[in-house]
DNA sequence: ATGCAACCTCAACCTAGATTGAGGTCAAGC
DNA sequence: GCTTGACCTCAATCTAGGTTGAGGTTGCAT
């Protein structure tokens, strides 16, 4: 196991368990860079791996790349992140998980007042309310998570 | 507040707080039908106002149009679903939701004890390895939250 | 020095969940 | 009976997060 210090797409793909499209389309967003060899393919340092695993957990704890990014971006750049510096920024996700862990259970206890209520009734239930929006503008579940409210739609609901 | 048993497009959108568009998109998705004026335009029962809303719902709880409408097609077919129908379909509901906030809360653990550990010093991490497929196959953050895990990748991560 | 796997770019395509626009029809009020 | 807004279909576009393929280079091992 030779510390090789530094590595084609396909070698950092492998360790980290991403493709190699999904790399190059990571640098496209501007998560990651790599400098380029004579003939122009992708070199990545060994300090690269991590930052790569760093985006697949943040994934997997359903951040979208734009705030990986976002975090990512706290990193120094003179030299290469430590121990320190990582542990910083996941204990940032860590809040913004429990953030979204609280939004879906208030919103799990208000369908259980509504069922509870002998609601879908309409009128009466909050989640039924029309007003109440939460679910616009957007794919995916996300706003539920506890992201950022869109502004009201259209939607002239006078019922 | 005359009680009109059929509505057109534009009205049961705007008693719903859908926009036109949306619920014409549900419809070919299968998630609702009409039936048709002489002239081939959407007409909708009182009964429908229900069925829109509670896909509202259900999207807010985060779930795909495929599992509303899997839900939807569990209502009686012959008659206007009741209010007992409504709660059983909530109540399964409830239950998903649970499923994911269990699934969210126990990554959301797992991200504590690497963050203690002193670790994101990879190869003991559970999180960093990458054998833990679980964000690749689709858009979102989707499988995190307690989805079908899709079939393994091709990365042949070996490290 | 050559062969071929791995790399390069760029464009097209994919799913989910819609919105927007073009071009055309319907229906209700005056 | 005509105007006008609401409706129709169908195709294109959008965001997020990629994958796939075409057509063309690089670079490492022999």
């Amino acid at each position: 196991m030779q510390a090789k210090d530094v590595l084609s797409i396909g070698e950092i793909a492998a360790r980290v368990g991403l493709s190699v499209s999904s790399i190059r389309f990571y640098e496209a967003r501007g998560l990651i860079q790599a400098h380029r060899s004579a003939g122009q393919q992708r070199r990545y340092h060994r300090a690269d791996i991590r930052r790569l695993s760093f985006i697949r957990i943040a994934q997997q704890l359903g951040l979208t790349l734009e705030e990986i990014k976002a975090e990512l971006d706290r990193l120094p750049l003179g030299r290469p992140p430590n121990a320190r510096d990582w542990r910083g920024i996941s204990t940032a996700i860590a809040a913004t998980l429990d953030q979204k862990i609280q939004a879906l259970m208030k919103t799990r206890d208000r369908l259980d007042g509504c069922i509870g209520c002998g609601c879908l009734s309409l009128e009466t239930c909050a989640l039924f309310n029309p007003r109440d929006q939460a679910a616009k503008g957007g794919a995916g579940p996300r706003y539920l998570l506890g992201d950022d409210i869109p502004p009201a739609t259209k939607a002239s609901a006078h019922d």
